[in-house]
DNA sequence: TAGATTGTTAATCGATTAACAATC
DNA sequence: TAGATTGTTAATCGATTAACAATC
């Protein structure tokens, strides 16, 4: 399935999936006019993000908010699962393992990794800290594509050039350094900090 | 200080500053066209950014490095302290609250807040978890304008109206929920898992 | 001076919005 | 039918890139 979306209009659709979840049973229509005007958008901006998952509405009464919902979770590829596994049970790592968000997206996070051997053997948000060293083998055997990377800044390089050896084809790297990786590996960052540090920078 | 940088061009500022304080301290010039192609970037672009900041460089020569991250950081206003709380003390707002990387930018998550009683009283990263029922009292005392809102999505619209009540200006929302504020409030949301549905979504 | 690099102005590109025809 | 809403095409807006003069 190669994608010809935006990737800015990619970054909507799970709000909109979130939005429309939210709506009570009852709601059978939706109109783009409803989610704009909920989510503080452009209505025209809403139809043509809706666009890109196939759905589609009818004039005069809307789109369908369970259509709407599948469809946006069909183009997410919500139905298809995927395996991640997570580097670093730190704070930020142990707490992702905690978090079940992942699930709606189809996406599970099978096991850990760490250095620390007081970390190693034990279970996190019910799953396995396994030994870094451990890691090409334990991704090649649960079949991952997806990595979080939660490690310290000084070890994020190496971390991220062993996951790309073992296979991993995505990366969401919270370590505020800039990851170097081949094309063909995805890699998107979140940096809490600097997030927080802009924020404040616009008040 | 109001600003009219592109919001786009200030979400790279931050990755400008981690890059530049990561070469070695001997460098003393840096140019644009280095730091495009560390970045992968454009170098035009790089420096338009910079200009923002009113760092200048020198034909021939680039720019010198410390000067440039002091005036990034002097932009992103790291040298002014702000104070911020954090409500919601599970996993994830337990991580964060151990979370040291938030100060680079002068930013202290002074307290937090949590309405379950066993954890009121305690601390989380060496700072103390009040009761929500303080959260008002708290904000005035110590006088924060952000805040970080970690809770679960059902409570996530109430403590955002109490937070805004209190006087908060900026809140960075880890919940996936579209709260509603007032225009005057600023509200980033960071969605783990959606970002990592997405990335899913683009291999 | 010659060459490298900055900073600015113009051109391009892509995303959003406006206008409007289609349709239920 | 009339009115509301979709979906598409054209216009606008903003960000990035290209071209180039300035300068050390």
């Amino acid at each position: 399935m190669t994608k010809d979306i935006p990737e800015i209009s990619l970054q909507r659709l799970p709000v909109y999936l979130n939005y429309l979840k939210s709506l009570p049973e009852g709601d059978k229509y939706i109109s783009s006019g409803a989610i704009a005007a909920a989510l503080g958008m452009g209505e025209v901006l809403v139809r043509k993000d809706l666009a890109y998952t196939s759905s589609s509405g009818r004039p005069k009464v809307g789109y369908v908010r369970t259509e709407l919902i599948a469809a946006i979770e069909e183009y997410l590829g919500c139905d298809k699962k995927k395996t991640a596994v997570l580097v670093g049970v730190g704070g930020l790592g142990s707490a992702l393992l905690g978090y079940g968000g992942f699930g709606k997206y189809g996406i599970d996070i099978v096991e850990a990794y760490d250095n620390d051997p007081a970390k190693v053997g034990t279970q996190v948000g019910g799953r396995p800290v396994l030994d870094d060293c451990a890691m090409a083998e334990g991704i090649g055997r649960c079949g991952a594509v997806l990595a979080i990377l939660a490690v310290p800044a000084q070890a994020a390089q190496t971390v991220c050039d062993q996951l790309v050896k073992a296979g991993i084809k995505g990366v969401l790297n919270f370590v505020p350094v800039q990851l170097k990786a081949p094309e063909s590996v995805v890699v998107r960052n979140i940096d809490v900090a600097a997030s927080l540090a802009i924020l404040a920078s616009l008040l």
